[in-house]
RNA sequence: CGGGGCGUAGCGCAGCCCGGUUAGCGCGCCUGCUUCGGGAGCAGGAAGUCGGAGGUUCAAAUCCUCUCGCCCCGACCA
């Protein structure tokens, strides 16, 4: 391809909404363009990419046996309300109506179209296991789309759905699928780590997140040695050793704290530690109210919470409420002598504390010396708070969890019966009897794959493609263009390269040679090869590796024989 | 949804507070000359409903109201 005729528009300025160096590279080095907020047109660089990545998925899901099929993306709302994600899934589905008023969704994922599938055309244990899946462009109205293709509301994703009669076939297809995708990370080059995540809207119990890693990433995950390794909303610490821990005293001892609210506040003003203090959250889930504990130096984990109360749609007291509910300001709350309908729920790690300093739920004052089990008794304990690096870890109790950022790429889930059963999708067994699906889900986000590509593969100069999704093998760069010699030897290099199946990205644009260097360094072919006057008077050809920052003189006859050591086995 | 910010040429911005006649600057674009191994120089040129609507005023990019769009932070830390 030759750039003079190649649509890739490149910018020296990043624009001002493009936040995280992805977003930015990718609009300066043309892969992308806004239409609008979170709607992104692929150009051709990085449509190129972008199939590049899905054939690598592609290829892997055919291994695995999965069958591509194509779905419909304007979905009936019947389905939902069946499934009730009408509801579940809230504002982010996007919704229409037609002419005659009937209410549409654009597919956020094809849960219940697969599922409608499955019910009316498996129907016998004969037929599975079986796995379906496709690539194709997903709708979610996010609440803040960003990052440009990272957080985007309209995006591809590749999305495979699995059948099964039994707990031990779905267990089997979600290793292959796993596997699978472990192989097409590391094909498009990209280090990566699976991790127990939530299942959010999706629904099932068990489900992994694949991640990968990236310093701008959205995602925080924490790994131990013992090999445990969750996401920041499913991750459980067994916490650390108090430093100095309150003690119990015979009976409460109110101690007056007056305008002090905050837990920084009030530790200060007692001269101890966050940790000593303990927060009361209030929450309301339905017509419950529900008071969560958790140690003062750390954060309610509100994902663990809703997924324990089973409420998606849990939120805080206002103000108002707070004071008729406990009798004093927000900022003065405490577990004891709360109303009795009061759900309480006490964090796993306060199991640890003997003593601990409460709000008293009376005004500029708080408690200390108190004991959870005999001033107060908790509902129930549970694991409600976010875990911090350097804690712990929950399961071998012994090394410590180190936090790492990335993007979420793949998330595969066991759904067991959630749809099955809310849409009723049926087989029948080797027994004759009628038995709701097993099933299972796996998506990939591709055009986020893009994205989280650049993010972790570019320098201070511009992208630095993996070998495996770069756009161009490699970038060919005359010098000087007008140089009769320097241009047929480069129209005969080309020739021959393209002839052997190379794809070069062809630099014959009529500009300064500084300026192309920069915007080859922008792009980030991972190869250039650059024709000079001087070398070629010696019949050399100069070839640059982006990545390493080096450079090579070698023959023209040996130009194709370097392409050919740098890709290796990848063509 | 709450708070904040921004919409002025394709991109990045100034001008607005303190209203005034031709609305500027850089990059990019077009023409010419010179230059030509790391985003060239000079000269000339094209390009803007100042996001939209309404209002105040002799006069609005500038002040007021509404509206649309975009961005950031928040929507756990009592």
């Amino acid at each position: 391809m030759r750039w003079s005729k190649l649509y890739l528009p490149t910018y020296k300025e990043s624009p001002s909404d493009a936040e995280i160096p992805s977003h930015q590279l990718m609009i300066r080095a043309g892969v992308i363009r806004k239409l609008t907020a979170g709607v992104y047109t692929f150009l051709p660089l990085g449509y190129r990419v972008l199939k590049k990545i899905e054939n690598i998925v592609r290829e892997e899901m055919n291994r695995t046996g999965s069958q591509e099929i194509l779905m419909p993306i304007l979905h009936p709302a019947e389905l939902y309300e069946e499934s009730g994600r009408l509801q579940n899934f809230g504002p982010e589905l996007f919704k229409l109506n037609d002419r005659k008023n009937r209410l549409f969704a654009l597919g956020p994922t094809h849960e219940e179209v697969v599922t409608d599938l499955a019910r009316t055309e498996i129907r016998s244990y004969r037929q599975l296991p079986q796995c379906l899946y496709q690539i194709l462009t997903k709708f979610r109205d996010e609440i803040r789309p960003r990052f440009g293709v990272m957080r985007a509301r309209e995006f591809i994703m590749k999305d495979a759905y699995s059948f099964h009669e039994s707990h031990e076939s779905l267990e089997e297809t979600y290793r292959t699928m796993a596997d699978a995708y472990r192989r097409i990370l590391n094909r498009c080059g990209l280090e990566n780590i699976m991790v127990e995540a939530d299942a959010g809207v999706i629904g099932g119990d068990v489900n992994h997140e694949f991640i990968v890693f990236a310093e701008e990433g959205e995602s925080e995950i924490f790994t131990c040695q013992c090999g445990y390794t969750a996401n920041s909303e499913r991750a459980e610490s067994a916490g650390r050793p108090l430093k100095s821990p309150e003690k119990i005293l015979a009976s409460p001892m109110r101690v007056e704290t007056p305008g002090q609210k905050t837990i920084e506040e009030v530790s200060r003003f007692l001269n101890t530690e966050p940790s000593q203090l303990v927060k009361t959250l209030l929450y309301r889930s339905g017509e419950e109210v529900v008071a969560a504990l958790i140690p003062g130096d750390r954060s309610l984990n509100e994902t663990k919470l809703a997924k324990l109360l089973q409420d998606p749609w849990i939120e805080t007291l206002d103000d108002e409420s707070i004071r008729k509910l406990t009798g004093a300001e927000a900022g003065y709350s405490g577990p004891v002598g709360l109303p009795d309908k009061t759900r309480i729920i006490a964090d796993t790690l306060l199991d640890d504390y003997e003593g601990m300093i409460v709000g008293a739920n009376e005004n500029d004052t708080h408690l200390r010396g108190v004991k959870m089990g005999r001033d107060f008794e908790p509902t129930e304990t549970a694991s409600i708070s976010t875990v911090k690096s350097g804690d712990r870890c929950a399961r071998c109790g012994e090394s410590e969890l180190v936090t790492r950022r990335g993007v979420e790429l793949g998330h595969i889930f066991k759904l067991d019966t959630k749809y099955s059963k809310s849409m009723n999708a049926t087989f029948l067994d080797q027994q004759g009897k009628e038995r709701e699906f097993i099933m299972g889900c796996y998506g990939f986000g591709v055009s986020r794959a893009v994205a989280a590509a650049v993010e972790a593969n570019h320098d201070d100069r511009g992208i630095l493609w993996p070998l495996s999704i770069t756009p161009f093998d490699a970038i060919m760069l005359p010098i000087n263009v007008s140089d009769t010699h320097t241009m047929e030897v480069a129209e005969s290099l080309y020739a021959e390269l393209t002839e052997a199946g190379w794809e070069v990205l062809f630099d014959d644009r009529d500009l300064r040679a500084g300026f192309r260097f920069k915007d080859a360094d922008l792009v980030g072919i991972p190869i250039r090869i650059t024709l000079g006057e001087r070398n070629l008077k010696t019949n050399k050809i100069e070839i640059y590796h982006r990545r390493d920052d080096r450079s090579e003189l070698v023959d023209r006859e040996d130009v194709i024989g370097v392409l050919a050591d740098v890709y290796g086995s990848l063509r």
